[in-house]
DNA sequence: AGCTAAGTGCGGTAAAATCCGCACATTGAG
DNA sequence: CTCAATGTGCGGATTTTACCGCACTTAGCT
């Protein structure tokens, strides 16, 4: 149930990536130039929803996130697999293969995390198995 | 530059997915309930932003996308990486391995598909090359 | 021609998202 | 204590999104 906006998601993305910040510091680490009062008002929104935390220090505002950054992950992946690759995580796969994305590396990357979660299984010997 | 709202996407996504319908057509394929004007804001707006293309059958219009669903694959692939994984594919890669949403065939699959666009990669001879 | 079902054009409301300015409070330096 | 810098609280304005009703039109049936 994340839904967040564009801004929010950026804020959240921020906070996800330095822990703890007060507004100001935010505000200089988004992509875009805004007001120190429009970025705060991203803040309350957030701290409404329930996904962000904040704590006094001094006279400022720390805020961190609440809502976690591996739900929303889990989230927006079921989205782009739903709305791309009717709902197929195959698909998603295929895709995410041939794009161009992905270098050589990152390749040889994928076969060592697959073999390395799952490293009994080898793709000749399974198939014979069906 | 997609850039798509919630609904917006749903309707891009059963257009993606059955080709070309009319109106009511799409609205009987939403996944929730939604008056037949509403459905037609979403059309008059997606046709405006150049997303779709239209054509007369009949007494009824037609739509069909026009905007790739490969290209709003990578776009939203590449907020995904970037919100969620530092930018990072490897780390999506790593994310998506880790995560439930695979199952074991999925695994098996992943690694067929990486041997068959790299097969000359080997993760333990490109390893020592470094 | 007259009727009806299905479709369109158009105008509109309510809420959310986005963005801002300004008055006031707090802190640290001098 | 006074001042300037930094931060907050609060009350907007504007735009976009999400949603709908109603009058009109078109096509086919009888």
């Amino acid at each position: 149930m994340p839904g967040f906006t564009k801004g929010e998601l950026e804020v959240m993305r921020i906070l996800w990536k330095y822990g703890e910040l007060k507004p100001a510091a935010i505000q200089e680490r988004l992509p875009w130039k805004i007001q120190n009062s429009s970025l705060r008002s991203y803040l309350a929104i957030l701290l409404e929803k329930g996904h962000l935390i904040r704590r006094r220090m001094g006279k400022a505002y720390f805020y961190r996130a609440k809502t976690r950054r591996e739900s929303t992950f889990r989230s927006m992946l079921g989205d782009l697999t739903r709305i791309c690759c009717d709902g197929s995580v195959e698909t998603l796969l295929c895709h995410l293969i041939r794009s161009e994305k992905l270098s050589e590396e990152d390749l040889i990357e994928l076969k060592r995390i697959a073999e390395e979660k799952n490293p009994s299984a080898d793709p000749i010997k399974q198939e014979k198995k069906r």
